[in-house]
DNA sequence: AGTAAAAACTGACTATAGTCAGTTTCTACC
DNA sequence: GGTAGAAACTGACTATAGTCAGTTTTTACT
């Protein structure tokens, strides 16, 4: 007697599905809440896992390691951050501004909690949890979106044909992540990290070291003002 | 009474320090044995101490903690494949060949213990002990001779005299890490990770994004082949 | 030589990340 | 609605990184 109109089947989830989609999120909310008040050293594993009603065990069958939670706790900030950027994406704008409005997301997101993030930051390489290839391969996402503006500015004729819009992404995702690490080891603030320091290397980037031979020649976005 | 012809004064070192500098080199040596016969992790600082025959708490007195044993084993290391790098450079080879030569010597270097080194590249960003500020401050000059071969390039007109040498050196030393945390992380092998990996981004940030407005243009190394 | 202060060293100890054999809870099928 | 097997959970336990109060060694000065 299955009642037709009725349960318009929002989830086919049983109560074991249930169980584990709200255990995992009591573990993340618990991670959060203690590596943001007390930090992330200082958080125990115990704690967490106290906080979030579960055993020790259980935890490490969310998250492989301590690292691990990390993933757990930034993989959805890093996912409505870059939605978010995109979303708001000035589609016109040349690359260099696009690409500044993207990573200002989400330096502004891992401004929230410096100290937290720069944990993120610093284990993301190498890291071997399911969280962590879970954040990994959103990496390859944004990577490939990366990608698609690059390849938007080639067709506006912006950026030359012949370069490949992947290799293109992974220069740009180098940069970012070498100045993110710069900032988030602690020198200098969010603005200047991402003006003087992002944007000087992304232009860089965009025309190159080499030495322009033919005609007048473009000059960068600032033009030396000594 | 000093005698003034004995002692060749090689050494103005107390009885102290020479000890000191025994103990450091027994530690370095016992540490590198045991993390590249056994691998970093299951490596105890117990057996490392052991092996340099000191109690556990003076290992610690060498190093802050486990990862900055690796900065004590990797600093000479590091320093002697630079050193040497720099004194085989090609000096009037094209930047690009002359930062590949650069590169190869560090690749190859990590190449003799890859699973060590990737532990080590893994430990570098926001490490805080002292071997870690050791390597931090020597990744300073690092930049700074990277920042005089770019100078040296702008000298013989090969790169654009309105580019700062120092941007240069950090681009290009962003795009440097990214490869080696790549290649660290388990991609592929040494030569490809140097060959269509490494020289792609340098290509790249040679020639920049940007489209060229005049002239015929130079096309890049490697001409489309389809 | 004698001695006081400083520096270096020691190893028993603590705190905690992570494991695993045993238990409970759920599902699918009869 | 009963039950066999799978999946999830538990918490006492183990291994080890790192600490620190107490000890030994070296130095500098008389």
């Amino acid at each position: 007697m299955p009642p037709p109109t009725e349960t318009p089947a929002p989830a086919p989830l049983g109560r074991r599905a249930q169980q584990k989609r709200d255990k995992k999120r009591r573990i993340r909310e618990a991670a959060w809440q203690l590596f943001t008040t007390q930090g992330y050293d200082a958080t125990t594993t115990s704690s967490v896992a106290k906080r979030a009603r579960v055993a020790t065990g259980t935890l490490f069958l969310y998250a492989k390691d301590k690292p691990d939670l990390l993933f757990l706790v930034f993989r959805d900030r890093l996912r409505s951050a870059v939605d978010a950027q995109f979303a708001s994406m000035p589609c016109d704008a040349p690359l260099l501004e696009q690409l500044l409005h993207l990573f200002r997301g989400l330096f502004e997101m891992y401004a929230e909690h410096p100290a937290v993030a720069a944990e993120f930051v610093r284990a993301l390489p190498g890291a071997d949890g399911p969280n962590a290839m879970a954040v990994n391969s959103y990496s390859m996402v944004f990577l490939q979106r990366i990608a698609g503006l690059v390849q938007a500015a080639q067709a506006r004729g912006e950026v030359a044909a012949d370069i490949s819009p992947f290799q293109a992404a992974s220069n740009i995702f180098s940069l970012y992540f070498g100045a993110l690490l710069v900032w988030l080891s602690g020198f200098g603030d969010l603005a200047s990290a991402l003006d003087p320091g992002l944007r000087g290397a992304l232009e860089l980037q965009m025309c190159g070291l080499r030495r322009r031979d033919c005609g007048e020649g473009w000059s960068p976005t600032r033009p030396p003002s000594s």
